[in-house]
DNA sequence: CGATTTGACAAGAATCATTCTTGAATGATA
DNA sequence: TATCATTCAAGAATGATTCTTGTCAAATCG
């Protein structure tokens, strides 16, 4: 069933990239490379984080996982490869998925000859918990 | 003319403060602290990269500086405060403002609570001289 | 005027996420 | 089994940013 669908991704699965599959699978939790390291210590005590790292990178090639721009302090990864935009908490940066359909185009004389391929949309706010 | 728009900040103008807030005035090159730093340089030679951070610092606690998350390398500044957009080439990571107004909104079934205060939105493409 | 406080400065050390390097281990292939 | 490529762990290296310290100049106040 999950197998299928990662062994199409043409990369060696080893134990270690399972487990950090898994982890990622359905997760809409927009985790930092230190909330995957965490999560897989517990079936692999020692692994490094060079592999949550080279795994990653591994993933962003294939376009399964993407890495998102959102935080400055550490990069977070978004196993959501639908096309979708993103609803970010200011205080706690709790971020949260907008799968919504916004038709922006640009009109010719403002791409300066840009190519342009696509686009995503940040949105800002406080959420729920922090605005108490 | 620029000094009366430099007192509204009320921040100590100080001649390396004013240095940099020439170089930032109109600038649409969205630069990053080095870029500040090395073209600051030529008038200040002993300035030290902290003063470039810490001006900035104080410029975007003003509000007259905003702090982009675009190029995770390094943060890129932009002193144009009005409401906009970016398109940002993925080769040479080269910004360029886009002035539209896109009247984005959220249905309230998709904010999980959140209150929403704004957006931005980035274009990403290919630039006419990475495209050659 | 002096004295004192405030904030800015330079220099360099500290931090910390990320990347790189190395050598060992593993897996695939034939 | 021999070969070759890939992955792994461990820790060193990198590099942008932040922090610390002591110094200095401008502003305030008696």
């Amino acid at each position: 069933m999950m197998m299928e669908k990662y062994r199409n991704l043409h990369i060696k699965l080893t134990p270690q990239r399972l487990a950090i599959l898994s982890y990622l699978n359905g997760n809409t939790s927009h985790p930092s490379a230190e909330d995957i390291y965490k999560a897989v210590q517990g079936q692999f005590p020692t692994m490094s984080f060079a592999t949550v790292y080279n795994t990653l990178e591994a993933l962003k090639n294939k376009g399964s996982v993407q890495e998102l721009k959102i935080d400055h302090a550490k990069k977070r990864y978004d196993p959501d490869s639908t096309i979708h935009h993103h609803l970010i908490c200011n205080k706690c940066k709790n971020i949260i998925d907008i799968h919504k359909d916004f038709n922006l185009s640009l009109p010719d004389e403002m791409t300066e000859g840009f190519d342009v391929l696509g686009n995503s949309i940040e949105f800002y706010g406080i959420c729920s918990k922090c605005n108490k």
